[in-house]
DNA sequence: CAAGTTAGCCAAAGCGCTTTGGAACACTCT
DNA sequence: AGAGTGTTCCAAAGCGCTTTGGCTAACTTG
């Protein structure tokens, strides 16, 4: 059943038929009715590749996937992705993966732009001077940043939560236990939101007249065995910290099995924070000593950007408006006073 | 630079143009030559949108991805997607993840085949007489599931693991090593694989004699405060276990927790077996005790699940061909004989 | 050498929608 | 009554490709 087959079953045109359908105004309302009643009546719905091609709109949102064999996709996504597509699901909106080789996105989002695939896309993980922002920026298709970038000419729209002020308040606390020796095991140095974290913490030390030495800070990719590795490292230094603030749950837990190798505990020898993205299958009340953290939902993110996604399809987002969210210190067994 | 365009500045009608470019053979190899060289200098493009209304080919395959408040993407998704994806960015293939109500994917499937939206589906997670797969057999969209159903009156194109053979080996090797007490903790008990998995663990039992009690297995989503609770209850009973198996690293997590929390030892009063499926992130020679694992690469999986759908879709591969691929047994610290 | 092939090309008809530029008609105003 | 203003509809021209059905010229074949 197509429009055609419609329109002349109903004796209209093919004109009057898509207006109709399509909200025009220059349709009669009984006309209006007898139209929309025979589309329901014979489920006619148009097709979306002719639609395509008369308008141009896909009705798709896109995401340019980073691959290669040394490529990982950060476990993260998924839950983004879980909040993104239960609202996309309400609007009809589907998403579409472009993997693209990881040292040459740029050749991706120009063609997914030039043949017009999509209708807006989001970016994640962004980078100071992240070049996909310029990129996406001049080629003009609307899009939205989950993450912040640092150091561009221009503004953008985005979402991101305030890593900053996290791990401004985390490390607040752990000073204000009197913790004099802090360290900080952080994502990718390269990402703004690791950039944003190591900020908090060191404005936090500034404000007691502290400062992060470099042997203090380590910048890893988040998986378990990093976070043990930096753990060791630190904790058998000659003066090791006795509070650590750590950017993720997974390497957190590679930082309590080295605590508990190096026959340490927490909180008596160290307290602990974590960052919590929220994930269902690794709660932070259920580690060995339930841990604290700076908590906020990925989930909910992704729910947020799909829905601003469609804003700005629809027009009724412009601009560069950008979003910050705040972000719970939830304060767990981790953390105690300094030892003596 | 259309078609039209192209062919005009190379006096030819679109027809002989579009030929050239698409390998037919009614055209002489110099007049190819001489479009393929102005096709590349100009950086023709054809549009993808005019292409799929003419062809109703799109170059996606697509994934019907469950959504819902309280439905969780399986972590396992994202690494299965790296592989894909790296096949499918060497092949010019996107992915489009149509969200759908967890209750009702049947309306999406029916919605993207009759759009031709995508020119191949794949499933994930069957069950015994999955719906879906008699739905997109009827509907005859070319699919390979990740898995295997049973009980359906059809045969179908799958690709899968030895879960019961993995599983049969890893109680073997436990019995082997005098344990006479199994516990299994598995996977949600209405997924095939799972089903799988206590049928090898069974198998194994009864070649001894022996059988798994209704007390002694557990089907539960993997997370870790599952494998936590799971393991406690069987740990706490009158004549605890002396040894698990388990189905995900996720729930082992929470094993080792429970064990610890009881102030026993693994191996000394536990046994762990877990199914690996190889993430980045969390390895499990980096358990507290090495723990030794039934392992296969859901990465690999993704990436030969896209090859066989490029392969369905130019129509290299038909018919019902299913593929199984066995499992590496891998013994680490984590096994010992039975405590006496 | 006439008839039949074949190689190489083209014009035009789709694919199924949206949108432009009117046309027809019924009103309202002066 | 005639001009002006809406309202409601339509024919046809796109969107940019693929594919059908031919047409021409050159080449076999008996």
């Amino acid at each position: 059943m197509n429009l055609k087959q419609l329109s002349h079953m109903l004796s209209l045109s093919q004109t009057t038929v898509s207006r109709a359908l399509n909200g025009y105004p220059e349709v009669s309302e009984e006309t209006r009715r007898r139209v929309m009643d025979a589309a329901k009546r014979h489920g006619y719905r148009p097709n979306p590749s002719a639609r395509r091609l008369a308008t141009g709109k896909s009705g798709m949102i896109g995401y340019v996937l980073p691959t290669g064999a040394s490529v990982d996709i950060d476990p993260h996504f998924v839950e983004f992705l879980s909040g993104l597509g239960d609202y996309a699901r309400s609007h009809e909106l589907d998403l579409v993966l472009s993997p693209a080789d990881a040292d040459d996105e740029e050749t991706t989002y120009r063609r997914i732009v030039a043949n017009r695939q999509v209708d807006a896309v989001y970016i994640s993980s962004p980078r100071p001077a992240d070049r996909r922002l310029a990129l996406v920026n001049t080629l003009g298709i609307p899009f939205i940043v989950h993450g912040r970038s640092e150091g561009l000419d221009f503004d953008y729209p985005y979402l991101d939560i305030d890593n900053e002020g996290a791990f401004h308040e985390a490390a607040r606390l752990l000073l204000q236990l009197g913790h004099k020796r802090l360290a900080l095991i952080n994502g990718n140095e390269r990402e703004t939101f690791a950039i944003h974290r190591e900020r908090g913490v060191r404005r936090a030390l500034a404000a007691s007249g502290m400062t992060l030495g470099e042997r203090h800070i380590r910048s890893v990719t988040m998986t378990e065995e990093n976070g043990y590795r930096a753990a060791r490292r630190l904790l058998e230094e000659a003066e090791p910290p006795t509070a650590i603030v750590c950017s993720s749950l997974i390497m957190a837990l590679g930082v309590v099995r080295a605590v508990r190798d190096l026959g340490l505990t927490i909180p008596g020898d160290l307290s602990l924070i974590a960052h919590d993205d929220v994930f269902p299958w690794l709660r932070p009340e259920n580690f060995p000593v339930p841990l604290s953290t700076t908590r906020s939902s990925i989930r909910l993110a992704g729910a947020r950007v799909a829905e601003r996604l469609a804003a700005r399809i629809s027009g009724l987002e412009e601009g560069a408006r950008g979003e910050v969210w705040p972000v719970d210190l939830v304060v767990r067994g981790s953390v105690a006073g300094a030892p003596v």
